[in-house]
Parts: structure tokens; C-alpha cells; sequence
DNA sequence: CTGAAAGCGCTTACAG
DNA sequence: CTGAAAGCGCTTACAG
């Protein structure tokens, strides 16, 4: 089948230890006897066998990656990231989908460990106590992009929600807005539910506009979810001028809602996503939303995890910036009447 | 470290050679030691390696999947389906961004044969003569998903994309529309390009309707491609009542080009997609399609691959029924008046 | 029912 | 500058 270092070096007249030295740029051989191991190695077609390395230096070079769903635009994008800067320094990406089931990480996780791989990025999810520990027993590093966690020797990359949501409520309220709705997470999740409906009601509080909880709604970031929310919403309190959306397809999902209520964007009802996918910008109308740099939070994750096995120290977590990108959905509400 | 099965032998006072059949369930120990073996396994928490075993059986139980662009739509539901049947049999999958280029590929061609991989899935680009020759040199089976290829002993998985562009045309055309535009990828693009274009030519020809070629306009498959496309198109001839974009994504750039020139869809223009996206359904107003099953067509390929690898056999290509999602951009024009 | 030994394809002290 | 040998953690004839 395919030729193997033994191969190479009988071919040569040499001992595998010294095929093995130049392939791996080690002291010790002639230039002559370089070029004859290069020679035979191209004649050959010798590639090297990286499960075999793999064993000796208890180093696969490979990386495992946990989504809670691999087909999410959201996912894809930290993905194509990570992928990305693990492709340059030649690192493999494992991807794992655990559907937010318990059960099936565990198995993963296993599943990783047996494969060896030297690190584990974990996207967007809440990682239990109990992912921690065999991830600690597997004894390699790890990675959060997306969302971060109760212990603080796990680093992660992330936008800070709380903000982000305050500034889509502000970013509302200077235009004029006062009867401002927004669709969440799940009050209970304590990543990406609790501290956006915290940083949306701390700026309404600041500016001085009473909370109404019957205009928060959880529409559980899916556009399913969001579409019988804004529904919900949009009968119910008629009066709303605007709508905060956690996340761009629920955003989308109180378009469409209003498109078949018949409630005109932005001219009667303006709408600020979260995210920035791709899905924003062909939105009709064009969505304005909170960004996030999915794909960099990604590429920082893989670089984070590769700079840990290189150098086996800890890193340190990150806080990335996040901005409002102005598009079509929101419109500016002339002023009130003075007192 | 981690615990071998040296380790576990030790414990329970058995040869390795025992601890092994035990774990695979070979013949040839008392149902005593087993207890013993399962016993010592479970209190030292070993976990056999992979990487190992790997060595000797040749065979790693990963596949690798190679994609133009991982993070598009269109990528992610073939990569979840193939994920899904993949982890269901214990396979794990390595992802590959080629980003469509000839070295980038063939350099994770050549990792992916470093790494051992038991078998390639390659999907919707394509297979240069120079990617086919090197997974052959591997020796490992390779399957098409989602694009097709000119050697005829690798099998691939996809759609009649003549047929379904032929059926988008008569769909319009059933409903009284005959100044039909298409924008659609690169004619000279001999998987998704030409025979989309040809598949509608012969619709219109099927029909009786004269072709008019400058109403078949390249949009590269993308979102932006497509707006340029579609704001040339409705343009320069703005008596077309329908366009068939084949992709979601140019489909929705039409309906966003038709906004900003004022044309109301479907009222003025009608439109027909391909694909099938989440995209599709979250539009504004939602989009008739032409379904391609691309999550199923990722767990058949994952699974006619695993089928490969345990038979060694060679599998069938096969063709995957398409069908046509009616949503709301397609209006049916009032019959002409009569002769 | 069980073990000793060879071997998978590499790397790496060690000795010369 | 170079090679013999041990070893990585397994599996698998072979022999008993």
C-alpha cells in the first residue's frame, strides 16, 4: 500500500532515525544524505503517517469543536472562524452538534477523548459542571466562544450581552421611542436570556421609562419562536412603536409578523436585531441590529486554544466589541410635544 | 496520566491480551474476569485510546468533508446531516473550508490522508481531475454530495437540477407567465451553472416560448451577485412578470432589488427560488421555491460512505426528488384574452 | 480460558 | 553524522 518511513530509509541506505530527523528539520545528517532522503521521499510518494506520530508525541493536532446546532447561521460563522486559523497553524477541527441534549455532549466528549484531540472549544451553551470535569479529566485545554461560565479557569470569548442590549434600547429610545418591546432568550438562561432583558430594562430605567413586563417576551431565538412572540405582542399592545429582537431570526420573525398584520416597517413599527448574520442584511426591509464579530470571536477562540497548547499556559478571557449597524428598520419618531 | 490498559491488566492481574477481548467483546475469558475487567476499567476511569488502536487496525473511524464555503446555509444542512449518521455510527468528522481553491484543497487533501482518514465526502464544487487522483492514491472511498463528477466511479448524491430548473419555468409558466427572466450561476459552471439554464430553456422552448437571452443573467450564487443581477434585469426590461433565481439567496436579492425599485412582489413580479434555506421561509413575503433535501442528501452520503467502509463494496449514485414549496411570491396572471 | 510476543509507523534518548 | 533499540497503547495470531 502506501510506503512507510521503513520504505524511505531502506530505499536510501539509511537507518529510520535519520529519515525521520530531516523529515522533521532535526540536526544531524550530511546535506548529501538530506537530499538522497528527499529524493527518495518524492519518488516515493511518502507521506508521513500522523496516527503513528500522533501516539509517540501525545499530540493529534487536532482540536474538537461543540455547537449546539451545526446548521445555525450563528454557529457557522464562529465555526468558519475557528476553522479557519486552526487550518493555518494545521490543526484539524472536529465538529461535534450536541442539539442541546445533554446525553449526546457527554458521548461527544468521550468521544473526543478517545480521539485524543488536544483542545475543546465549546460554542454557545451553557457548559455544565459536569462537561467541565471531563474535560478536566481529558486534561487539555478549553476554550468558550459565545458564552462563558461559573468556573474561571475556563477562558471565553464573548460580546457583553448586557451592554449590547442596552444599547439597542437606547439606541431606540434617542429616536424617540417610549413604548419599546422586546423578544428574548429564556429569563433563565443566565448567557444570552437573563443579562440582555437586564441591560434592555436598566435602559429603560435610566431613562426614565416605566417597565411594562407584559411588552418582554420569550421567543426562545428561533423564528418560530419569535413569530407567535411578536404576534402575541403586536395584538396585544397595539401601542408599541418598537421592538427589540435578541437575536436577528426573531428579529425577522416580528417583520414578518407585522407584514401579515399589516403594521408597516419601520414607518409603524421600528425593529433592532441582534446578531448581524448575513440573514440581516437581505432582510426586507434591511435590518438594523447589534453586531456581533461572530466569525472573529471564532478565529480568537481557535488562536486562544492554539496559543495554550503551545504554550501550556493559561489565557485570559475576552470581551469583544460590539456595534449597532444602521439599516432600515428603525425610524426616528418626531418629538413629542413640549411640556 | 490517563490510565492504559496496561493499567487495568495490572490491576485486575491479567494480561493485556484478556483486558482487550474483553473491551471488544471477543471471545475467550470466564464471565468472572470480565466482571473483574469492567470493574478495574470502571474504578481507574480508562478510556481506551483511539489513536492507538487506530495504528493497528488501520482504520480511525473519522471521515473528513470538504467544503467550498462552510459557512453558507447551503453547506451547514449537508454538513448536519452528514454529522448526524456520522455520529450515530461512531465516526467523527474533520470539516474543511476550501474556500473553492485548488491549492488550499489539495493541501487539506494531503492532511486528511496524514491523518488517515477512513473515507472523504466532497461537496457541491468541482472534482478536479487532481483532487480525484489523490484520494485515489489514499486508497480510501470518496463520495459527491450535492455536485456530480466525470469519472463515473464515484458515486454522488444529488438532485436533477435540469429537471428542477424545468419545473420552476413550467410552474411560472402554468400560471400564465411568459416574459420569464433566470438568473443563475456561470454558464460555464457544468454542475449548478448550465444545466439550470438549460433545464429552463427547454421548459420555455416546451412551451412555445421564445427565448430571450438577455434575460438569463449570471448572479454567481450569491446574495450580492444576485442584486446586481436582478437591478440590470428589472431595468433594462421591466415587462418580465417573473424571474427563477436559482438559489434562495439571489431569489431574496430580486425581491430586495424589487423593493428598492418600487415593484411589488408578487403583485408586479414573481418569484421562484432554489433550495429551500430557512432563508426562504423567514422572507418577506416568503418565498416559492424549488426544495433540494440538502440535510438528507448529507446523511445519505455520510451514510453511503459508512456503507462503503464496512462492505467494501462501491456504491450507487443517486438522484434525490426535488420538490417545489409554494409560498407567497408567485402570482398567477389572469388568462390572456382569447384568439 | 489465557498469556507472551510481534507488530502498527513513528520519535527519541543513547551510544558511538 | 549515524544507527540500534526502546517505547507510544493498542490488537491479534499463535501456542498452550
Amino acid at each position: 500500500m502506501s510506503s512507510t518511513i521503513k520504505d524511505v530509509a531502506k530505499k536510501v541506505g539509511v537507518s529510520v532515525a535519520t529519515v525521520s530527523r530531516v523529515l522533521n528539520n532535526l540536526p544531524g545528517y550530511s546535506e548529501d544524505t538530506k537530499r538522497k532522503v528527499l529524493q527518495a521521499v518524492e519518488e516515493l510518494g511518502y507521506q508521513p503517517n500522523a496516527i503513528a506520530r500522533g501516539l509517540v508525541n501525545k499530540r493529534t493536532e487536532t482540536i474538537g469543536v461543540l455547537f449546539p446546532s451545526v446548521s445555525s447561521s450563528f454557529s457557522s460563522l464562529i465555526l468558519h472562524g475557528i476553522e479557519s486559523v486552526a487550518q493555518e497553524h494545521n490543526y484539524s477541527v472536529i465538529v461535534c452538534n450536541t442539539a442541546e441534549d445533554g446525553k449526546r455532549t457527554m458521548k461527544y466528549l468521550q468521544l473526543l477523548r478517545e480521539k485524543q484531540v488536544d483542545g475543546i472549544i465549546f460554542s454557545s451553551g451553557l457548559l455544565e459542571p459536569e462537561y467541565n470535569e471531563v474535560v478536566r479529566a481529558m486534561n487539555v485545554p478549553l476554550v468558550l466562544v459565545a458564552t462563558k461560565s461559573e468556573f474561571d479557569d475556563v477562558p471565553y470569548i464573548k460580546v457583553d450581552d448586557r451592554q449590547a442590549a442596552y444599547d439597542a434600547a437606547e439606541y431606540l429610545i434617542r429616536r424617540g421611542h417610549r413604548r419599546i418591546a422586546m423578544i428574548g432568550g429564556a429569563e433563565s438562561d443566565r448567557i444570552a436570556g437573563q443579562p440582555r432583558y437586564e441591560g434592555f430594562r436598566q435602559a429603560l430605567r435610566d431613562h426614565g421609562i416605566p417597565l411594562r413586563e407584559e411588552l418582554m417576551q420569550d421567543g426562545g431565538f428561533t423564528f418560530d419562536g419569535g413569530l407567535r412572540a411578536a404576534e402575541r405582542l403586536l395584538t396585544a399592545a397595539p401601542d408599541v412603536t418598537a421592538v427589540f429582537a435578541a437575536a436577528d431570526e426573531m428579529a425577522i420573525a416580528v417583520i414578518s409578523a407585522a407584514a401579515k398584520l399589516g403594521i408597516a416597517v419601520p414607518e409603524q413599527l421600528s425593529v433592532v436585531g441582534y446578531d448581524d448574520l448575513k440573514l440581516a442584511e437581505m432582510s426586507n426591509p434591511p435590518l438594523t441590529t447589534v453586531a456581533q464579530p461572530l466569525r472573529e470571536m471564532g478565529e480568537l477562540a481557535s488562536r486562544k486554544l492554539i496559543a495554550m497548547l503551545d504554550s501550556g499556559a493559561p489565557a485570559a478571557s475576552e470581551i469583544l466589541p460590539h456595534r449597532i449597524i444602521e439599516r432600515q428598520t428603525v425610524r426616528a419618531l418626531p418629538a413629542p410635544p413640549g411640556p
